[in-house]
RNA sequence: GCCCAGAUGGUGGAACUGGUAGACACGCAGGACUUAAAAUCCUGUUCCCGUAAACGGAGUGCGGGUUCGAUUCCCGCUCUGGGUACCA
């Protein structure tokens, strides 16, 4: 009987789903296990053949701890907001909504083919109401928020209006825009209630402030910074400008030290958790005050200031300070300029305006700057300091203003080249003959009181000193930037607030969802603002009485009296929409609770989760998806409304799968010119060529189907072929996969022809789980050809196949055993390939044996099944058990006595080179094995008098004898 | 530039904490079955010398080192992939 995997799939797919094999009980005395897959944003494409790598990966894990018996959540769904559906929209002014729809419907269709074990009863979709209303539900507690650093915690924005009722702005110590502010309970009080709205804003976690940021005119939308690669969009390759705007943004910075912080504690790749950590970037260093010789006014808050600020990591090079360079954008820049520098300022300036368009990044080898004039003085020496402005300080970070060092920082050492400033060196063993040494080493010279120190003493030393005259202080900088949270998009979650007087409010929490409107186009309006502001009615109309008992003065500042008539007033919505991460930042916990109306998930269902134990995705989300998800669970945690700090206890990256191109080469004639004949690989050399991509579904081993190929393209029917030996060769290169290239492979092709148990082992067997590799269907045969002798294991007409149910012999066990013991080690380290080969191994035993023991059998469909489970529960059930009682079975248990053999020969090496066969007992201690050795004739021979000094045991192996 | 990962036959890869390098699979070559092909099965397959064979020499990107013994550990390079980019 021929193995018939077309039939065996589609039954047991259809079983599955009947009798919902793989639902997740809510409640059990098994152990907890969550397996989560990174949901797929369903492109238009559908599903390639390296998609469910990680898919396969982690149904193999959860269907093997379902059988280790945990009761498993291993659930799907869509990230369905997003540009690709948008742009479809533009073009065809079809509804993002549907052709979402038709494209789910496909990438359902295909992820069932491949026979997953999801519980499909819990999926969610990040654009449908009934999960965006908890999408703007967590928006809504962010706005409400507020981080307080005495906590270490978010809280909620009600205790910080106590707090300034109370006390005004004193002894708060809070994550804000401007650490500065400073009044008391008074006139707090008599802040109108527009101006303590203004301020709260200042504190939210979710806030509105003009920010500068990544504007893609091409796409009319704001990026964040993981969206844009070198200038350009991610998506598209638009290029991108920097633009001031009002946007939503989000304090993912109140939470910079605990995302750092929180890495230590979660099993994570090592490459990965240093991305999120370049990524945060903090850095240790000092605030150190400059005076300035005259005070002057800030031309931007009208402030007096007495000096400038720089941050620094190096506080202990303080003496080495030969210039204060400032950023061209610095607020301060006019002010310092004396008239007679003006001209050289402006001009440099107008030239770090024209540069920082494009190649302000990519040349850093030129270097610009000017001298302003004045000067500021070194709080610890008194030395007169010159304030320079240069394009290599950026106006972002820090304060925008640095301590120009020379001798330690290779940018100030080429800046004071260049201008021919003066170099201090501050380190006795310090060599700045051609660069900046930013060594650490050796002790201070030209520093005043630190001289003779080291490099840990001094820095402790001159930030007491900063502290004591009170110009300076110990302090901790991040690179990470909040993150900004609008986009002008309309495939997107509406955000759920309104404007009035210019100020932002929330929407009533009874009102959500707030659904996305409908539109007439989908593109900016004319005047420039977004999609949603073409929609018809979208106003927040006021509820038609005032909500009651809003009487107290801290309710007060959160609601307002509404229109004098009821229900007359109508307020502008927030037109701009959330961005793709916002629906991906928390949709584990639906999974948990996928149905619920009342909350984004039940007490219960969070407490008995908690959260996910395996999370198996690209690491292209390292620091997105990832690092916001983090971000969102730890504020949820802050609520107290889910238990644990991180979301994710263990990833895995799966190595992304790329495109593998085959190419024809045409032969040119003299003119140049493309003829219509093909030379094959290895003689191309001989003739001019061109190099043609060609459709790899058409090319086998990279030998090319030359009747295929004349039907592939009408201009290649007559083609002619030079072929070697017979054949021709396609050329390879790897690529990424996509369409124009020929070298997409469609999974839907692979189940057709081979099945979906061959196509979920092959893609494990292609390598290592986390390794890039380009996909190639040149060995698939032989998994195709090993699950087929699996089969005939059990229908094999060369022995009369009885199951039988006598004792199993010794190899039987032995073999059976060994797989056991070598499938589980492998499925703990995540080493699938290595487990398909001992697979092989294994049948290939079984078959030699002819072994027919029913428990044996058993066994092995039980092993094997997490990776082929469409053939297993056939054969399971051809074993006798009921039908679907494989996947809850308990799994085999391995004993090693099966595994013990009494004597073996091994080759043993003397003196390290490989000499004579051994033959010895185990179980035998060392002492033993030595007089053992010793009296072995073998060895007497060898030993020719000489004396054995020492005999090296390895794992009870005798590997080598020093002679 | 900086940070991280990697480099093993014709190919994908194995060797888990240093212990017979090349498992397993593809491909290739030869053979069996067949009128023939496909399918299936068997044998060989790191390279070099040589042969009927045994055997001998080299060998895990390159150059050193530690060790009885290194694909594995250490130092210095080369190349490939990923991240990041004037972050003070």
């Amino acid at each position: 009987m021929d193995y018939q995997f077309k039939d065996i799939e589609k039954k047991w797919q259809s079983f599955w789903a009947a009798n919902q094999t793989f639902k997740a009980d809510s409640q059990s005395s098994k152990p907890k296990y969550y397996v989560l897959d990174m949901f797929p944003y369903p492109s238009g494409a559908g599903l390639h053949v390296g998609h469910p790598l990680g898919y396969i990966a982690s149904d193999i894990f959860a269907r093997y701890k379902r059988l280790k018996g945990f009761n498993v959540l291993h659930p799907m769904g869509y990230d369905s907001f997003g540009l690709p559906a948008e742009q479809y929209a533009i073009q065809t002014g079809q509804h993002p909504a549907i052709t979402t729809e038709d494209n789910i419907a496909t990438y359902r269709r295909q992820l069932d083919q491949i026979g997953f074990s999801f519980d499909w009863s819990r999926e969610v979709r990040t654009s449908s109401p009934d999960y965006y209303k908890w999408t703007q539900w967590i928006f809504m507690q962010l706005f409400n928020s507020w981080y307080n650093k005495d906590a270490d915690k978010a809280q909620s924005i009600d205790t910080l209006i106590a707090h300034l009722e109370q006390s005004g702005s004193k002894g708060i110590n809070a994550v804000s825009d401007d650490d500065t502010a400073s009044f008391t309970a008074e006139e707090w009080k008599a802040l109108s209630h527009d101006e303590k709205q203004t301020e709260l804003l200042k504190y939210r976690l979710t806030y509105l402030r003009e920010s500068t940021v990544n504007w893609c005119a091409a796409l009319g939308t704001v990026l964040a910074n993981d969206e844009v690669k070198d200038g350009f969009s991610e998506r598209g390759g638009y290029p991108v400008e920097q633009k001031k705007m009002m946007q939503w943004s989000m304090r993912i910075t109140a939470y910079a030290e605990r995302l750092l912080q929180g890495l230590d504690n979660i099993d994570w790749p090592d490459p990965l958790k240093e991305m999120q950590r370049n990524w945060i970037g903090k850095s240790v260093g000092a605030m150190v005050k400059f005076s300035l010789e005259s005070k002057v006014l800030s031309p931007e808050s009208g402030a007096e200031v007495s000096y400038l600020e720089v941050f620094t990591t190096r506080v202990d090079t303080i003496f080495g300070v030969t210039t204060i360079v400032i950023a061209p954008e610095h607020e301060l820049v006019q002010t310092l300029t004396t008239p007679e520098h003006k001209a050289e300022i402006d001009a440099c300036i107008a030239q770090t305006k024209k540069k920082s368009e494009l190649d302000r990044m990519a040349d850093t080898k030129t270097i610009s700057g000017a001298f302003t004039g004045s000067y500021v003085i070194n709080p610890l020496n008194g030395a007169k300091v010159p304030v320079w402005i240069a394009d290599y300080v950026l106006a972002g970070y820090g304060t925008g203003c640095v301590m120009g060092v020379p001798s330690g920082d290779q940018r100030d050492y080429l800046f004071a080249k260049h201008f021919d400033l003066p170099i201090i060196p501050i380190l006795d063993i310090q060599n700045i003959e051609v660069e900046a040494d930013p060594t650490k080493e050796g002790k201070y010279i030209n520093s005043d009181f630190i001289n003779g120190l080291g490099y840990k003493e001094a820095t402790t030393v001159v930030i007491a000193k900063l502290e004591e005259l009170g110009m300076g202080y110990g302090k901790i900088n991040y690179r990470m930037r909040d993150a900004i949270f609008g986009r002008q998009r309309y495939w997107g979650e509406p955000v759920p607030v309104y404007f009035k007087d210019g100020l932002p409010y929330l929407i009533e929490e009874s009102e959500l969802p707030l659904i996305l409107p409908e539109v007439d186009k989908y593109l900016p309006t004319e005047s420039g603002e977004p999609p949603l502001a073409r929609a018809e009615n979208w106003k927040y109309a006021s509820p038609k009485s005032s909500p009651k008992e809003r009487t107290s003065e801290i309710n007060e500042v959160n609601s307002f009296s509404f229109g004098e008539g009821g229900g007359e007033a109508l307020y502008e919505y927030e037109l701009s929409t959330m961005p793709g991460w916002a629906g991906s930042s928390w949709y584990w916990y639906r999974y948990m609770d996928a149905q619920n109306s009342t909350e984004f998930a039940s007490k219960e269902a969070i407490a008995y989760w908690k959260d996910v134990d395996l999370y198996i995705g690209g690491s292209e989300h390292a620091t997105g998806h990832l690092l916001y998800s983090r971000f969102w669970n730890k504020f949820l945690k802050d609520l107290g409304l889910v238990g644990e700090e991180e979301p994710f206890k263990k990833l895995i990256n799966q190595g992304m799968i790329q495109g593998r191109s085959n190419f024809v080469y045409r032969v040119n004639d003299d003119e140049g010119r493309g003829t219509n004949t093909f030379v094959s690989f290895g003689l191309k050399g001989e003739y001019k060529t061109t190099a043609l991509h060609v459709d790899v579904n058409i090319v086998e081993n990279e030998i090319l189907d030359t009747q295929k190929f004349k039907k592939w393209r009408e201009d290649f029917a007559d083609a002619e072929f030079i072929l070697e030996n017979g054949k021709y060769i396609c050329g390879v290169e790897v690529e990424k996969m996509s369409k124009s290239k020929f070298n997409v492979v469609n999974p839907d092709d692979i189940i057709e022809r081979y099945g979906a148990d061959t196509l979920r082992m092959y893609e494990m067997f292609l390598g290592p789980l986390e390794q890039s590799k380009p996909w190639n269907t040149n060995g698939i045969e032989g998994v195709f050809k090993f699950l087929r002798k699996f089969w005939r294991l059990f229908h094999n007409d060369a022995w009369e196949f009885n199951v039988s149910d006598a004792e199993p012999n010794k190899a039987e066990y032995k073999s059976l055993h060994k797989i056991i013991r070598k499938v589980e080690e492998d499925v703990d380290r995540f080493s699938f390939n290595t487990s398909v080969s001992s697979f092989m191994i294994a049948v290939n035993e079984l078959t030699d044996l002819k072994c027919n023991k029913r428990s044996i059998l058993q066994d092995m469909v039980l092993i094997l099944s997490p990776y082929a489970p469409h053939i297993c529960e056939e054969l399971w059930v051809l074993l006798g058990n009921e039908a679907g009682t494989l996947s809850y079975a308990p799994y085999p248990k391995f004993n090693a006595e099966y595994l013990v053999e009494n004597e073996f020969a091994y080759p043993v090496s003397i003196n390290g080179k490989t000499k004579m066969n051994l033959n010895l007992s185990l179980s035998l201690d060392n002492s033993e094995v030595e007089e053992l050795v010793k009296a072995n004739t073998d060895v007497q021979r060898y030993l020719e008098g000489k004396t054995l000094k020492k005999v090296i045991v390895v794992k009870g192996r005798i590997i080598n004898l020093v002679i």
